[in-house]
DNA sequence: CGTTGAATTGACACCGTTCAACGACAGTGG
DNA sequence: CCACTGTCGTTGAACGGTGTCAATTCAACG
């Protein structure tokens, strides 16, 4: 629905927190996207310290957090359709990592002049936006643990299942599986595994037909098995009747089904 | 200074955005505490899932942010006076993870009604809060980087270094060394690595001359080395003088020297 | 001085890295 | 139409970092 009424900002907090905006808030938000652009292929969209006197919301297509460090690159987060993605440079002004697209992506700027006139007359908007920079924390949080916890095929299948049911909450991405830009690489970038065992940790994914991997999309052979490989739980994702019932930003209202 | 002035709060923030706060804040921050506490022991301070109508301010000594997943338990964040531990309770209502007391801990506790009148009132503060759980974000994305790209003896070589670097930040720890009331089981489980492993990777790092461990102190014997062996780069802390300089909430004045 | 939890050490297996080579495939230009 | 080229995926073999198990030492404390 919010998609079509709202086609630059819709998906945001789609599944999570939407239902707690107003229509009014709805609207504003969709009017601080002053510019929208069509960015194409591996390149920085803000880089590491620059200054930013704008924000980002992904409109279309996906987006990677990166961290350079003595000519080895470090992919920290994965963005989604409808994801604020440097919405915490209003606060910050300068970002500790780049952010980098990947494939096709569209993109919508937020000049944060307009933002800040916005927030300061809306608290409870205010709340909500930075609700979503904590939940990029959340995230950031279950990849520390899966990365200090798990081997390589548990780490893939999570990943995995993570962005599966990111990209369904905003309504992308099927039963069957999802498109995505990544290679092999950027798999092992993810995961803190070489791009050599990833391939291999990949076929055994394939044999043992929970996943396959190929050039633009993965498809998910068994959404049951991948749940219990990769042992994950969404509730770190603050969807809808998860962590978040009863949320005092929404006194009573989130008693609708999970993301499906 | 400020933590004589303010003994509950004073750390806050200190070496990073603190000198953006006006003395009117600073003070408002203060009075936010209702309550403080003195709590020992390995215990909880907030449960994962469980609702949260306040927020916690540590004052003195370490806390865990941890993820318990199949009996195992991962840590995931470290805490140290100053941190406004669970500010991102005020937005998210419930933690995804827990809040958990190691050694002796002081805290205080701010009630979320006072802290949204407050906040309503005072968009730049709001927007300082904010800042502080960004900041926490920003350490995550750090962990994950290292976690995926070092081995044991760098984890535990960076994760030193750090929390080096935050104690004197606020004014806590020495150039030889700092105390924490950490031991080595938890050590591994900060940098994802077995106990045994923690245990023979310390000895390299003592018979290196680089760092030494023993109950409830960290000695640091060579801080040069231990920089360059775990190439820790401050920036992604934000401290003065960092990416941060000409951040707007505090516009042209924060050409002080970081801290050392 | 005995008890207890933490730190330490050794042996061994295994997961994952590294290096190297090869295969699959799409795009390009002749 | 085919040869060329570059990117990405795939596989093998050798090495080594780390986990696991088990035993021992050490330090703190009543």
């Amino acid at each position: 629905m919010s998609c079509h009424d709202y086609p630059m900002t819709g998906r945001f907090l789609q599944g999570r927190l939407r239902h707690a905006m107003t229509d009014r808030e709805q609207a504003l938000l969709e009017g601080l996207v002053a510019e929208t652009a069509e960015l194409q292929g591996e390149s920085l969209l803000i880089e590491r310290g620059q200054f930013c006197d704008f924000s980002t919301m992904l409109i279309e297509g996906h987006m990677l957090r990166t961290i350079h460090e003595n000519g080895r690159r470090s992919i920290v987060g994965y963005q989604v359709p409808g994801d604020f993605v440097d919405l915490h440079a209003f606060a910050l002004k300068r970002l500790d990592h780049d952010l980098m697209i990947i494939g096709k992506a569209k993109v919508g700027y937020v000049p944060h002049e307009r933002l800040r006139e916005v927030l300061e007359q809306e608290p409870h908007l205010a709340r909500i936006f930075w609700f979503s920079t904590l939940l990029d924390a959340s995230i950031h949080r279950e990849w520390i643990m899966k990365t200090q916890q798990m081997r390589a095929m548990g780490r893939l299948a999570h990943f995995i299942a993570e962005i599966w049911y990111r990209l369904r909450m905003v309504d992308l991405g099927r039963s069957s599986g999802f498109q995505t830009p990544l290679n092999q690489v950027h798999l092992g970038q993810i995961c803190g595994i070489s791009t050599v065992h990833v391939n291999r940790s990949l076929r055994d994914l394939r044999q043992a037909g929970i996943v396959e991997f190929r050039r633009g999309r993965i498809t998910i052979l068994d959404g049951e098995k991948l749940k219990k490989l990769s042992r994950f739980e969404p509730s770190y994702l603050y969807g809808e009747g998860g962590l978040n019932v009863g949320n005092a930003l929404d006194k009573g209202a989130s008693e609708k089904a999970a993301a499906q």
